[in-house]
DNA sequence: ACAAATTTGTAGTAATCATTATATAAATGT
DNA sequence: ACATTTATATAATGATTACTACAAATTTGT
């Protein structure tokens, strides 16, 4: 039984979809940026209960972003760890990057964290451990899919996964920086093969 | 005769070093982030002058950002146009994009650019339009380097200099990134040396 | 010395901000 | 049926926001 009755006026709003639109208005917004106003329209919540489910705006800002940095459907991974060949992976991540923050159905571009988060992290507290808790838990989900080619024999032994998952990671601030910038899809994609291949070249030479 | 007498009070403030200490509250709190007082404050400049002399808050943002998107003196670019050898010439680049983004004297992380202006791009009027701007810029002058050491032979004829431009302008968005989020020089440094080879590799194999 | 011009410093404006007090509505338990 | 519990809706709170009116201060020109 998931459903459990409870006594008193049921909520009208559920939880996790109202943070997700949280993440919306500060992505497209900002912290600062994005209203109290802003924040309740969207998410369809009423001041007292954001405040009774939430806290205030701060400790909202936090919940979305470890909501956001700990969302395992995130495109690009998923790309990344879905498709089999390993060659086939490292191009859907990037083609996802560059489609996910030029597409994203909220209309914001570019990547919340590095977009929008960054910002705060000079000011708001807790912000830039969160964001340096999700660049690393992200370089080691990206690194395991390298290790696991190498384990199953699509990979050379000495292929430096961790290495190569920073450097396919910071590539991507690249692009959504772009994203942001407004640049096209196109222009973006034209360094997509080669990048591919640097990726997973050998550098023993 | 640069200094011509002007009738009326002279003016307290230079307007070249108000613009970039507005550019350093920007940077570190964000365009919401910065009140008129941060700004008055730092700038040194009170509010009526600060009006008469750069418009609006909004206005003086577009300066801030014009001013520091035109500095020729950014120093990773500097670094990365003096050093006549072009190897070392990009690993100075990514040392000083390093150091840059974790040791300017404002106390602010990142880059102006990409750790605070990008989240705007989303919301204020013009912001997008200057950030795609100086994102081409930059890859140009980066690539500029790259045809010199094309043409003064030390660079092979084929090499893809805007390419590579575009790679190491896009692996900085990642340094910067990495520097806002609280991330160690330590750590970043570590990739330098394969990233240098990586930039300058001959990628026909 | 005095008028004209321009900036400064202070104190104010109206609007918006995050947050909360109050009252009403909708569920369960007995 | 009625008390208890919880969430809702509205409106108000004091603080802060961007911005400006006003008077004093400091320069040049005659």
């Amino acid at each position: 039984m998931t459903t459990l009755k409870k006594v008193g006026r049921p909520k009208k709003f559920d939880r996790d979809t109202a943070l997700m639109s949280a993440v919306n208005v500060f992505w497209l917004k900002g912290f600062d940026g994005a209203s109290m106003t802003d924040l309740t329209e969207a998410m369809g919540v009423n001041p007292p209960s954001l405040y009774a489910e939430f806290g205030d705006k701060l400790n909202l800002y936090r919940l979305a972003i470890d909501r956001y940095a700990s969302n395992d459907a995130c495109s690009p991974l998923v790309a990344f760890e879905s498709e089999p060949d390993i060659e086939k992976a490292v191009r859907a991540f990037l083609n996802e990057v560059i489609v996910y923050s030029t597409k994203h159905s909220s209309g914001a571009k570019g990547c919340f964290l590095s977009s929008s988060v960054a910002t705060s992290a000079g000011e708001i507290e807790g912000v830039q451990e969160l964001l340096k808790k999700a660049i690393e838990t992200t370089d080691r989900r990206l690194a395991k899919r390298f290790d696991e080619a190498k384990t199953e024999g699509s990979l050379r032994k000495d292929f430096p996964s961790l290495e190569r998952a920073r450097l396919m990671f910071d590539l991507r601030q690249g692009l959504v920086f772009r994203a942001r910038a407004g640049c096209s899809v196109k222009s973006m994609k034209t360094d997509i093969d080669q990048r591919v291949r640097m990726i997973l070249s050998d550098q023993s030479s």
